[in-house]
DNA sequence: GAGTGTATGTTGACGCTGTCAACTTCGATA
DNA sequence: TATCGAAGTTGACAGCGTCAACATACACTC
């Protein structure tokens, strides 16, 4: 019969070890996550993990696709509302993918970072970004059958679209822009100078 | 008389540890610099730094701003070779700045991520980030004025150009591209997309 | 229902890390 | 020549990731 002590296990360690690490990221970056700190505020051992997880790297990859996930749906809710021919699809989405690694600027660089996680290839996480980056390449294709951009190796242009996107988030979230700039215009203009630059004529 | 044995003082430990803790980042990473390790490579004892460096997070400030001084030389070298209203001139910036990160993947790293180095803003970084970016927004405004790029806020334009490049460049060395891609081509191709969205018309 | 196997959680220990205090060495200056 | 401060060393400490040995409790089979 349970009493009111904590009973001995936890019942779903494994979610909860993801969901707190996701926690104390947010709160206080990536290199706050510890181990030990981890099992404090889960209230289990500092060894507890090593049962759902390999070793820290591998927890911390959990989390990161825990993060491609919710940016993934996040893109999709986006784009689900503008129609496929609409020139605003590639600019809307861009603004939605800085503006999550505003909100989540620790999240973020750990699902992008190559320095946090292990130096190796990790295939989970390869996958996650290789179906996101999949979905953008299939809107350069609409976008280009539809008349709006220019026809070239739709991977390119989305490599050249996502790489800057990418960097203006992560100077953004790094501190390289002075916080006297209006990021708003600023990412609009990054949306406005691409979409000239690709626009079908 | 100085005998066979190594002196106890070093001579000039400051310039040489920092030039070591490059080399070890160059070599395996920023995470392979250790303070032991470091004063194993240059036979001194583990505390020798902390005559020269408040801590390891001082330290590895030192290396970054280093790397800013290469960059930076770099880039001025190369753009001594272009003609001011030449549209070439931002490309190839563009292309030799990517290459610096490709070549010196941990240590671009270092420079510019806010999670290996301390959380907190570092005047000497911000400086040296800064003076790169006031130069590249003194190219923006010559070729506005030989009306090679369009009239609108520099700064805005440098900030979407530097971010594009430090987008495509951090995606590459986080392996995120495909090796399969033609790295140059696609360099190449983003210069191209973007001197087409600045173009004046 | 009793017994047992296995998944899950705990504890002790190890070597590694950054850093400090106390100590030593040595070059420069009075 | 005496002395002072800069530069380097050593011992120690707490915190880290991780492993081996052990404890517990749930889910089966008979």
């Amino acid at each position: 019969m349970p009493n009111s002590t904590r009973p001995y296990h936890h019942g779903d360690l494994r979610t909860a070890l993801i969901a707190e690490a996701a926690a104390m990221i947010a709160e206080s970056g990536a290199g706050s996550v510890t181990m030990r700190a981890l099992g404090r505020r889960l209230e289990v051992s500092r060894a507890a993990a090593y049962r759902h997880f390999a070793d820290k790297g591998a927890l911390m990859v959990a989390v990161a696709a825990a993060g491609f996930a919710r940016l993934q749906g996040l893109l999709a809710a986006i784009d689900a509302d503008s129609p496929a021919d609409s020139p605003h699809r590639l600019p809307r989405m861009g603004e939605a993918y800085v503006r999550f690694a505003l909100e989540n600027p620790a999240y973020y660089r750990l699902m992008y970072g190559r320095e946090a996680l292990a130096r190796v290839d990790v295939p989970e996480l390869r996958e996650a970004a290789n179906a996101l980056f999949d979905g953008l390449v299939g809107i350069f294709l609409m976008q280009q059958r539809a008349g709006v951009i220019r026809r070239q190796d739709p991977r390119a242009q989305a490599y050249v679209a996502w790489g800057a996107v990418h960097g203006l988030a992560s100077l953004l979230i790094d501190g390289q822009i002075l916080t006297a700039v209006d990021v708003d215009r600023l990412i609009q203009q990054m949306g406005a100078t691409l979409m000239e630059g690709l626009r079908a004529r």
